[in-house]
DNA sequence: AATATATTGTTTGTGTGCAAATGAAGTTTG
DNA sequence: CAAACTTCATTTGCACACAAACAATATATT
């Protein structure tokens, strides 16, 4: 008989504090979800890349990113041409929309980082972070 | 003009372990998603309960919740009754099947979050953790 | 008892997230 | 050059996850 705390495994309380941050982000930041956020900033970022690769910058998947970037696209926050040199690749950019809005709020972004870690001090919040990074 | 770093984001890093998390699961354990194998062993746990109560005991929404139960019914893992005392509610119990399963891969599940945690060291772990829960 | 309020489970809609299969288009190898 | 392979984007199918709306059923208030 193994003694098997729900509460005490990484996995579960992962989930519980991701809900948190959620909660936290589309509070503060409703225009855009977190994934969509992420895959703006990086393609402001990198200027020009194709689809996929996109999605290997910000670890998501083919299909995944697929259904990201076709959501922004529709909202004018990027815009998809074909690669002359390679017409499998779909080159995406930032419209100005998109980088107009990632302007407005790029702040609240950090801010929305710093609520999540509220509950730590200053040298905590470093020290997780570090922990966590290492966990990738 | 704010300097964002995504990759020290706490949402995008745990977004990341959560993905390794994952794939360390569905190796180790194909059978259940974490999803599912949280509801099973909560409902061991608790011996009957009605389905929302079970989806907050797990911070679970109803909807959520909903799909979860029925795909552990389908596989008859669990058993659904009615309460006559109140007949909104559908009261649960993990079927013999399902505490069967839950004995045979209780022991994995530890493993599964052992190996998670695998890059820390023993002290760092718990220290991990400890910051970890204080972000729910 | 009649009305108002709350809760339970369900459904729909939207958005991740991954596996697996596919066709089109490049690249490598014999 | 042709065959084998790789990669790109797409599609399908399944599993969370939450918001919002709903009918049925309880409970509380008057």
């Amino acid at each position: 008989m193994t003694d098997y705390k729900l509460d005490d495994q990484i996995g579960f309380v992962l989930r519980r504090v991701n809900q948190r941050h959620l909660a936290i982000f589309s509070q503060l930041l409703p225009e855009l979800t977190p994934t969509q956020f992420a895959a703006l900033a990086k393609l402001i970022e990198v200027v020009e890349v194709s689809q996929n690769e996109l999605g290997r910058l910000i670890a998501m998947d083919a299909a995944t990113i697929k259904g990201v970037v076709d959501r922004l696209a529709r909202r004018g926050l990027l815009e998809a041409r074909r690669n002359p040199n390679d017409s499998r690749r779909k080159l995406l950019r930032a419209s100005s929309e998109g980088k107009v809005l990632y302007e407005n709020v790029v702040a609240t972004a950090l801010r929305i980082s710093e609520k999540t870690m509220d509950p730590l001090s200053t040298g905590e919040k470093v020290q997780f972070l570090g922990l966590l990074k290492r966990l990738w």
